[in-house]
RNA sequence: GCCCGGAUGGUGAAAUAGGUAGACACAAGGGACUUAAAAUCCCUCGGCUUCGGCCGUACCGGUUCGAUUCCGGUUCCGGGCACCA
């Protein structure tokens, strides 16, 4: 064994080693339990950053720890290939997406090599490869003829000057990124996913994934938002004042976008129906038929509307800008009072949520009070707080001041629920008990009825790019869209382009004619490409078995699936998790798989972020600078106050502490540290610079510190070896100090196995080995019987650390026990009867405060305890004469004396 | 704007089920070794203090014998918001 600690050496000889052995090749095997560890795919931006260097050690981590354990592990790794990214790169650089994508590949798989993970490489795939994405074809045409994917129509971003649709990130301040025009709403038929008929099992299977965080699954349950509330059919004439016979029918089912006949009712939904006798008008959205009819003869109307459409069609802004209404000068009438009430046009209004039209009850809602206080329209109140059951202001604590308890007076806007006034029959009755009867009437009349509705809106997954997986549809003139037969797929996309602006398969005959399966007429094919969030959506399975050429799945995805444990970014909370979620539902459904989740544990990794910087260009751009760039100037409280960039030396605007992105340039390339340390000492330090589910804000201080218990670690077992390795300690009378040794040992392997396994706090898990070392070293450990102790130490303490830094621990057990490999080593176990400890050492609190400590045997009882505490000298000198009015004794904690 | 998180020394953090606040590290200061430097090792390290103690976990309030931990409110920071992935 060499003296020094070498890790550029020892690095690259146990990657290849590893390599040569196949050491991390998975096959299926019934004797032992599978352990399926998968991190998520990296997109394949061009270098590896710190999010990904921290997500995939994490994984490696508990996939190495498994295998310790016993279990048959499978860590896979492929790539999130399809993406727009590549397309502003070729737009950029004047290079292939493809060739970008596949360069990036080549650079980060070897990067992610250096790195030392446990994967088996031999099932690496990258969904922008035909053998990949042929299956996911091959599911939208079954799906489709199903009629889970549907075409209908859907509002993007529009560049009137760049003539593209474009993607919310590209939207910045309402205008388009390359061109600066004011961004525009435009509707474009697209396909799909009928995500909502899973709506109701995608949100109670939520509660069958006891291993997955709770944040994630309240954000998802709020994202599919299930909501009780009531339908309400204002009518569009008066009706008769004894009238609901009179009533027309109830819609007959047409969309409200039909020409000609329109709906004899303006349909709301509300969860709010206690409050209908509060609303003094309603608002519809700029596309809804009643303002376009409106706007027909209304120029004013109509360039509202027209401006309602700028914008972009991200919420984050719709909610944000500013709130803006016209009257329509139609009314509809009050479906209980026979009252008119106006019809506004209104911004916030969504086409895509409900029936795009809202009834406003300004008193009731904050949204429509701050509207009618702007469009002097009236408020009515019609709610008021619940009164205080028996004689209020009395006991202890009860905010005296507090308006909601109060009968009155209280302040508009007031969301609470109540009880109702001014609201004719109803008044008085609570809101509860209101919105039941309410809805009751209501369907009595035909204008209305309870109604479940779900914030989830179906998954459109049509994209007008080029770098994405092909929608396999023929547009026929006489059989319409048709799904491109089996035989015919893959459909391929061609790779050797030339991009600007638009996508090039547009501009493609040769792609895009073509003949109808059915009639052989003359077709074209459909040249949107999928979210590729599709892609993303169902990799987990496929890595099962990535050779297979017959089809999507077979029953290997059986034996692995569902992943044991899923470890990626907080960001993907949503989007990715629900969207995998669901399309392991529809994959059940086709009969591909039999499990209902595809994540049976989840560890959501906190973010990596860094402090972002930029400079304003004379276009209005921003030009984003790396931080390594960049040199920065703190005060003495360690914040940064000024910056400028080493380049040229001058300043730079300092943009935030943000998410390590490609768009803010703000991603840290591990490589650096990797090439100077190592990659033990970059995961130990990224395994102990904090705990996984906690964002990171990255800094390099500290990596020293990693790399020089790296040495101690080799020092230490190194003077020990040189001296003769010697049997480990397996059990008999020790001395005192080497028992509380071996007690400190057993306490650390039972902390760092908890530590790992059930609390994947990783930070902490080296921490305790550290205090071991520390202890270690101590030691004197020149006869026999210390010696094995020390051994039976060491070779713990390199196989608890063999899952975070396995190179240098591949070395050192090999010299701790001649013969040994790593990759067949088990965990060690912790030993019972080193557990076992005669004393403990409780405080004593005096009203809550620490005053001393003392000793008691371990097997004390409370009476014991409390004897011993009151027998102690710090007690007598703070008790000042007093005597106890209550002593709080939890054994093997505390005594807490009350005076 | 809405939903979900977070805030503890100069810094990263620990305190696992309401029970010793600051483990383990980094930085800094002091010392040993050395001709010197690096490396290594040792010591100090939340604030105030009349040296008895007192204060202190973003802020205000509450529950409790006891609150970093639970409850109500506030501020700031981060993530997501359906076409970034």
């Amino acid at each position: 064994m060499d003296a020094q600690y070498r890790p550029e050496i020892i690095e690259p000889e146990a990657q290849q080693h590893w390599e040569e052995k196949q050491a991390f090749k998975a096959s299926e095997d019934s004797s032992k339990p599978k352990y399926y560890c998968l991190s998520m795919f990296p997109y394949p931006s061009g270098k590896l950053h710190m999010g990904h260097v921290r997500n995939y050690t994490i994984g490696d981590v508990l996939a190495r720890y498994h295998r310790m354990k016993g279990f048959n592990v499978l860590q896979p790794m492929g790539w999130d290939a399809f993406g727009l990214p590549a397309e502003n790169a070729a737009m950029a650089n004047n290079v292939a997406p493809a060739g970008w994508t596949y360069s990036n590949i080549d650079y980060m798989r070897k990067q992610l090599k250096s790195l030392g993970l446990a994967i088996d490489w031999s099932r690496e795939l990258a969904t922008c490869k035909p053998d990949y994405y042929r299956w996911e074809q091959w599911l939208f045409t079954r799906l489709f003829e199903k009629g889970v994917i549907y075409k209908k129509m859907a509002t993007v971003n529009w560049d009137p000057v760049d003539h593209t649709v474009l993607a919310n990130e590209q939207v910045i301040d309402g205008r388009g990124w390359r061109s600066g025009a004011l961004v525009e709403k435009r509707d474009i038929p697209m396909y799909f996913f009928r995500i909502t008929d899973y709506a109701e099992e995608l949100l109670s299977e939520l509660d069958n994934l006891p291993g997955w965080p709770e944040r994630v699954k309240t954000m998802q349950k709020n994202w599919i938002g299930k909501s009780f509330g009531v339908e309400i059919h204002f009518p569009l004439t008066p009706t008769s004042p004894q009238g609901s016979s009179m009533l027309p029918s109830p819609a007959s089912g047409r969309g409200a976008g039909g020409e000609g006949q329109s709906d004899p009712v303006l349909k709301v939904f509300t969860t709010r129906a206690d409050t209908l006798f509060g609303v003094t008008y309603v608002a519809v959205a700029a596309e809804h038929p009643l303002a376009q009819q409106a706007a027909a003869n209304n120029p004013e109307l109509a360039a509202f509307i027209h401006e309602c459409k700028q914008g972009s069609v991200a919420e984050a802004d719709m909610a944000t800008m500013e709130k803006k209404g016209m009257d329509t000068g139609l009314k509809v009438y009050h479906p209980f009072t026979n009252e008119p009430v106006p019809v506004w046009v209104a911004n916030y209004v969504l086409m895509g949520y409900g029936e795009g039209a809202v009834m406003a009850v300004p008193a009731h809602d904050e949204r429509d009070f701050a509207f009618a206080q702007k469009y002097q329209l009236p408020i009515k109140a019609v709610i008021k707080p619940l009164e205080v059951k028996g004689e209020g202001g009395r006991g202890k604590g009860e905010p005296p001041t507090d308006p909601t308890l109060h009968p009155s007076p209280f302040t508009l806007p007031y969301t609470e629920h109540g009880v109702l006034m001014d609201s004719g029959n109803f008044s008085g009755r609570t809101s509860q008990d209101a919105i039941e009867k309410i809805a009751l009437v209501l369907k009595n009349l035909g204008l209305g009825d309870r109604r479940t509705t779900w914030r989830l809106r179906d998954w459109g997954i049509s994209r007008q790019r080029y770098w994405g997986c092909p929608i396999p549809i023929i547009h026929c003139p006489t059989c319409g869209d048709v799904p491109v037969p089996e035989k015919d797929l893959p459909v391929v996309l061609p790779e050797d382009v030339k991009i600007d602006v638009g996508s090039p398969i547009k501009k493609m005959p040769s792609f895009y004619e073509c003949t109808c399966p059915k009639c052989g007429g003359k077709a074209e094919r459909e040249t949107d490409t999928m979210d590729t969030f599709v892609e993303s959506s169902w990799y987990y399975a496929r890595y099962a078995c990535p050779d297979l050429d017959k089809g999507m799945l077979d029953g290997r995805a059986n034996y692995w699936l569902p992943v044991d444990q899923y470890i990626g970014g907080i960001e993907h909370a949503i989007l990715h998790l629900l969207y995998a979620r669901f399309f392991h539902k529809l994959m059940r459904d086709e009969g591909l798989v039999d499990s209902n989740e595809p994540f049976a544990n989840l560890l959501t990794q906190g973010m990596v972020v860094a402090e972002t910087y930029y400079r304003d260009l004379p276009d209005g751009k921003k030009q984003w600078i790396n931080p390594a760039d960049v040199e920065v100037e703190r005060d003495d409280r360690g914040h940064i106050v000024a910056a400028k960039l080493i380049a040229d030396g001058q300043p730079v605007v300092i943009g935030g502490v943000e998410k390590m992105s490609k768009s803010k340039n703000n991603g840290v390339d591990p490589q650096a540290l990797i090439d100077q340390y190592g990659a033990d000492t970059a995961r130990l330090f990224m395994m102990f610079a904090a705990p996984p589910e906690q964002s990171l804000e990255w800094s390099d201080a500290g990596v020293e510190g990693a790399h020089r218990f790296l040495k101690r670690l080799w020092k230490m077992v190194h003077e020990h070896v040189e001296a003769g390795v010697v049997p480990a300690f397996t059990g008999g009378e020790l001395p005192e100090n080497l028992q509380g040794l071996r007690r400190q040992l057993h306490q650390t392997i039972a902390k760092v196995t908890d530590d790992i396994e059930r609390r994947k706090q990783f930070n902490t898990a080296i921490a305790a080995v550290m205090e071991l070392m520390n202890a270690l070293g101590k030691v004197d450990a020149t006869d026999e019987l210390a010696r094995a102790v020390k051994q039976e130490a060491l070779e713990a303490v390199v196989l608890m650390l063999a899952p975070i830094v396995p190179h240098i621990c591949r070395i050192l057990i090999k010299a701790l026990k001649p013969g040994s490999c790593l990759v067949g080593s088990a965990w060690p176990q912790a030993d019972e009867a080193a557990l076992v400890q005669n004393e403990v050492e409780l405080m004593l609190q005096v009203n809550g405060k620490l005053r001393g400590k003392f000793k008691v045997a371990v097997d004390a009882g409370k009476e014991a305890i409390e004897a011993a505490a009151l027998a102690s000298p710090e007690l007598q000198k703070h008790l000042d004469g007093q005597s106890p009015k209550k002593v709080v004794v939890v054994p093997g904690r505390l005594v807490n004396v009350v005076v």
